[in-house]
DNA sequence: CTGAAAGCGCTTACAG
DNA sequence: CTGAAAGCGCTTACAG
């Protein structure tokens, strides 16, 4: 161990330049890897470097250099498995271009969302990716963008100026309303919850189209409670209007989760004489029984095209925006089935 | 806007202090919130910062102050949605601290930990959690702490001269088989999967232990996949030794969902006469059917400790080393059932 | 309570 | 390909 043991004996690149009898200037070309060095003189200067177990300072690059090599990434919720999925795939895809995530939970709260994009700005991140809170007004990515922060929206969006990565939605919903259609249901109903946004209205949107396009009522929308454990309990607040649905369609597969068991409890045979279709598709979809059949949204995917929409925009920043909209994928598996005597 | 758009025109705090009448140092005591300074002359600075649109550059800062407010989070798998409530809980408490996470994915592979952990340390984090990859060396922990980087080893432990936070999962097994042998079940079956590590020796110790002490016998102790889609079909394995068990424990609730649907599937009645206990609690348990019966370990709560004992030991950096283990606690609903003849 | 000066560890032109 | 100098935007003593 060397005797200098004080936490200021920081290696420092000049150190390290001394050490392999070149300059500073040479040094900082080597970490860079620019190809103004050569090779004998590079694998010195590595050497030094492993010697003396430098460790290079980001943080004064950065300051130089104006660039940090670091993204923020917003959520509303990090427990919704959902958002961990999506996160996931952001993370990959930063990581491999050698940058790093700075993480934030808005809560789904727009002031929150004000105060950590600030600590992002103070923190110097080059860009960031965020899912935009319920109620987050226009204006106020105007103004990200009047500070020229790359930014890119994710799963939902606030502004049509601004890069934006998410999933057909509206298409998914039609997937399941054909799905039930062609079982010939009749009654369906949609199952929402949640706050509301750009994915909330698209969803509801194609729903609604599609049973119009299959001349079926669409009137039939039912809210559920917002914490995951009352929604088996809500189960008969689909049956409360003057018509009785035989298949429900669910916002996503939190409430697809809990109506499963919910019908159950009330005696009905999901898959039986009672459909049920979720959204999302979930790793639980495969194991629960009846399985669920879901309209898969591909979050992993969605927080990859994110990335790399980030990506691109700080290599081009004046490039016009633009949108990744992924395809849904109705998986069919158990729990619809055709159309039965309504259950009594 | 100012005729100055150009990107380089940033607000520094020297703009501020000549805005606002008063030098850098004063404006940097103010912005530090520095008891030094007037009233009035604080107030003068706000409003020039206010009417700048004066950006805090912590890099900068930093790179005077050797304080970065920055953590690093490592964790195995963000997919998983047990380790996205650790790092909930890990993320509330540090920005409640007003500082930031730094968000890495191991993927439970100890060179990918090393690679970044080397990134963290590149930017200046001041502390990182991280959840130990399988396979992690006593040596790797030992080196870190040379390096004077203050640590947290959570959920998994390598080594006690390390910081850790924890539950007791050798106390859970022991709750989770008690409850079984009080319903009279004496072949109990054990469920793994996954990567061993510190946690998962401490829950198959206590297995043994609570087995033993009520002489029962430890030896069924069977793999299941890792591959969560493939749990369900794998159920037969419990039924393949000399004897056959009555009710079986799950290392945790990814494969107790899957057992639960497994199990279902071989015509065998969860509750009834084939019971069921998961470990860690997660939200599905109450919602799938039977409600499953499970051991919660509280993974936000863990993280929440984990994140505590990264700023005490910021501020304390010799303080000896600390374990925050909590209680897991059985949540006791539909999956047991008193023991019956068994199935078959 | 405030000001002038030095310095954190890099990168960036600019000469050689 | 290499060296000397300036500077990124802060904070830190040190005087006043």
């Amino acid at each position: 161990m060397p005797s200098e043991d004080r936490k200021k004996s920081r290696v420092t690149l000049l150190d390290v330049a001394r050490r392999a009898n070149v300059s500073r200037a040479t040094a900082s070309l080597v970490i860079r890897k620019s190809p103004l060095v050569g090779a004998e003189t590079r694998a010195r200067v590595e050497e030094a470097m492993r010697e003396l177990g430098y460790v290079y300072n980001m943080g004064a690059a950065r300051l130089r250099a104006e660039r940090s090599h670091t993204v923020g990434v917003i959520v509303p919720n990090l427990t919704n498995p959902f958002f961990a999925e999506l996160l996931s795939g952001i993370e990959a895809v930063i990581d491999a271009a050698g940058m790093v995530v700075i993480l934030a939970n808005s809560g789904d709260l727009v002031e929150r969302q004000d105060t950590v994009m600030r600590r992002m700005r103070e923190h110097g991140v080059d860009g960031v990716i965020f899912c935009p809170a319920a109620g987050t007004e226009r204006q106020f990515l105007h103004q990200l963008i009047e500070w020229h922060l790359p930014l890119v929206q994710a799963l939902r969006h606030i502004s049509d100026e601004v890069d934006y990565a998410g999933a057909d939605y509206a298409a998914g919903m039609r997937q399941a309303v054909d799905h039930l259609a062609s079982l010939g249901h009749k009654s369906i109903a949609f199952a929402v919850h949640g706050p509301i946004h750009s994915a909330y209205h698209e969803r509801i949107e194609g729903f609604r189209e599609a049973m119009h396009a299959r001349g079926l009522d669409s009137g039939l929308i039912v809210r559920m409670p917002n914490q995951t454990a009352q929604i088996p309990s809500a189960a008969h607040l689909l049956f409360e209007g003057v018509e009785r649905p035989t298949a429900v369609i669910c916002f996503n597969d939190v409430i697809a989760l809990g109506l499963n068991a919910g019908l159950t409890d009330l005696g009905l045979k999901v898959g039986g004489n009672f459909s049920l279709i979720g959204f999302d598709d979930v790793a639980e979809a495969d194991v629960i029984r009846p399985r669920l059949t879901s309209v898969s949204t591909a979050p992993v995917t969605i927080g990859e095209n994110a990335a790399r929409l980030l990506l691109d925009r700080l290599t081009d920043p004046l490039a016009p925006p633009r949108r990744v909209v992924t395809e849904t994928q109705l998986h069919i598996r158990q729990s619809c089935g055709p159309i039965a005597v309504p259950a009594g």
